[in-house]
RNA sequence: GACCCCAUCGUCUAGUGGCCUAGGACGACGCCCUUUCACGGCGUAAACACGAGUUCGAACCUCGUUGGGGUCGCCA
């Protein structure tokens, strides 16, 4: 049978980090063997699961290129079938109804934690033979698991696993409102999209353990289990809010590309020898589930800052507009079409030193806007300190007929020569009067020539006055 | 607490008993390049958690210790 994997998440917010790894190495497996990637929206979480999640999470997907393959199962809308398939379990005694309630649950749990103990369901409604006096009361069915013997689970990244079935509690597989478990509707749809590799956060390597049982219950044929290391925060702790982007919609924010994202993700517990930057066709060639690392891995945003860097380096300057465009669209209007063109030469020196998009944006800020600029003290400093120079350079950069790129530079060497300064700072009063700015991301003399001479020379003026 | 998992430079990792006086990348530091800031080039520092054992030989195998993590819901 040909592979099928699914990312399955729960609409309960943006797509993180850890999930948009997980969707990518499901997404690598399937393609890498020549199966399929599904997507699977698992909302059966009344209370917390909502559209804009999953407008979330699809969009997310989509941005990082991670493309599904068939339609979109919704959980919720398999809820009959879900139902259908517990009362199988109840008529074949693998199931039974459970009577007691949240508020039961709750009170012995809290009265267990409260001795110092740990509350696990005591199985007491499995020995219910009367039901007359439960007639009308709401019931919850509870899988009626074997606690002889142990389960084994052969995951594919984490070797096989023992585990003692008496360890292993009753778990509810439909609730009393009828609604499935996140539990038991996983196996079943699972089961029912013929999915081959389950391939999950390490979060939910206990649960498979229970669902084992679930599957075992129908004599169904188990998946191949592939339980993902967790990614952490730089301070070992559990990757959160509180440490800023966790969301992929904030990398988009930042500045990232998705192919940076991918390519970090990918080498983040998982490695093809010394190789580095690696390519969607080339991920797809060489991952393989059994190759991903076991110990959990820290997220280290410098280096992801740093990869996108070389994809910065590696994006033609068209693609890098558009980009730019949407985040200056983002803050007040729409770029200055005069100053495209500009930019369209301009970028190839300054992508070399800006590791996002957000610093390509402020670092172009001089094709950008128009002046008169806005100095800062260091910068009036600078322009006051060399008003006599730039006086000069503008009268001799004027007299230039062929405005190109050595001339420009020979000139102004010249000028330097005779009056016995030097190039560094015979350029400080120049880069201020073009860009506002006393460091800029070019040079003064690739700025004039994409400027032009008018431009150059207008600025220059603007500047000593 | 119980059950389970993990452990190589600061970080991501290579490494599957001799190729390892442990390699690469990011970061750090230094030098070179340079009109600023960078990029780039070259180089330096930096790790097998600890303790036993197996073996002629251990980063690699076993056990223990320590440290980290996950799970224990009518959440997913």
């Amino acid at each position: 049978m040909n592979t099928r994997t699914r990312f399955a998440p729960s609409p309960t917010g943006f797509l993180h980090i850890g999930g948009a790894r997980t969707a990518l190495f499901n997404y690598l497996f399937a393609k890498h063997t020549g199966g399929k990637f599904l997507l699977r929206i698992e909302d059966t979480d009344l209370q917390r699961s909502t559209q804009q999640a999953v407008d979330a999470i699809i969009n997310g997907l989509s941005w990082l290129n991670l493309n599904h393959d068939e339609e979109i199962v919704y959980q919720m809308q398999r809820q009959e079938r879900h139902i259908e398939v517990a009362q199988e379990l109840l008529h074949s005694g693998n199931a039974y109804k459970c009577f007691c309630t949240k508020e039961d649950l709750d009170k012995r749990r809290k009265q267990a934690e409260a001795e110092g103990k740990v509350y696990v369901y005591d199985g007491r409604c499995r020995e219910i033979t009367d039901f007359a006096e439960y007639e009308d009361k709401p019931f919850a069915i509870r899988l009626k698991v074997n606690k002889e013997g142990s389960t084994i689970i052969k995951d594919l990244v984490k070797g096989e696993v023992e585990v003692q079935n008496n360890t292993l509690d009753d778990l509810i597989i439909l609730r009393s409102d009828n609604v499935p478990t996140y539990m038991f509707a996983v196996v079943i749809d699972d089961h029912d999209m013929d999915i081959t590799h389950i391939i999950r956060g390490d979060d939910h390597f206990t649960n498979a353990f229970r669902q084992y049982q679930i599957y075992k219950a129908f004599e169904w044929k188990v998946p191949e289990f592939a339980h993902l290391p967790l990614i952490h925060a730089m301070d070992g702790s559990k990757l959160s809010k509180r440490h800023g982007a966790i969301s992929v919609e904030s990398y988009k924010d930042l500045g990232f590309l998705p192919e940076a994202i991918c390519n970090y993700l990918l080498k983040l517990g998982w490695s093809h020898g010394d190789d580095e930057i690696i390519t969607p066709e080339q991920a797809i060639a060489w991952f393989d589930i059994v190759d991903v690392n076991v110990a959990p891995a820290k997220f280290d945003m410098v280096k992801l800052t740093s990869i996108n860097h070389h994809y910065i380096q590696n994006t033609p300057n068209e693609r890098l507009l558009e980009l730019m465009e949407e985040f200056v669209a983002k803050e007040n209007g729409s770029l200055n079409a005069n100053y495209k063109s500009y930019l369209l030469q301009g970028l190839t020196s300054i992508k070399e030193r800006s590791k996002t998009i957000l610093e390509l944006v402020e670092n172009s800020s001089f094709y950008l806007k128009k002046p008169p600029f806005i100095f800062n003290d260091k910068a009036i400093e600078v322009l006051n300190n060399s008003k006599d120079i730039l006086k000069e350079q503008f009268k001799i950069l004027n007299d230039i007929t062929d405005w190109t790129k050595d001339s420009i530079h020979n000139t102004i060497k010249e000028h330097c020569d005779t009056r016995g300064i030097k190039l560094g700072k015979a350029s400080e009063g120049l880069r201020v009067a073009l860009t506002g700015k006393t460091v800029s991301a070019s040079s003064n003399f690739d700025i004039m020539v994409i400027l032009g001479k008018e431009e150059t020379l207008s600025r220059i003026s603007t500047a000593l006055a």
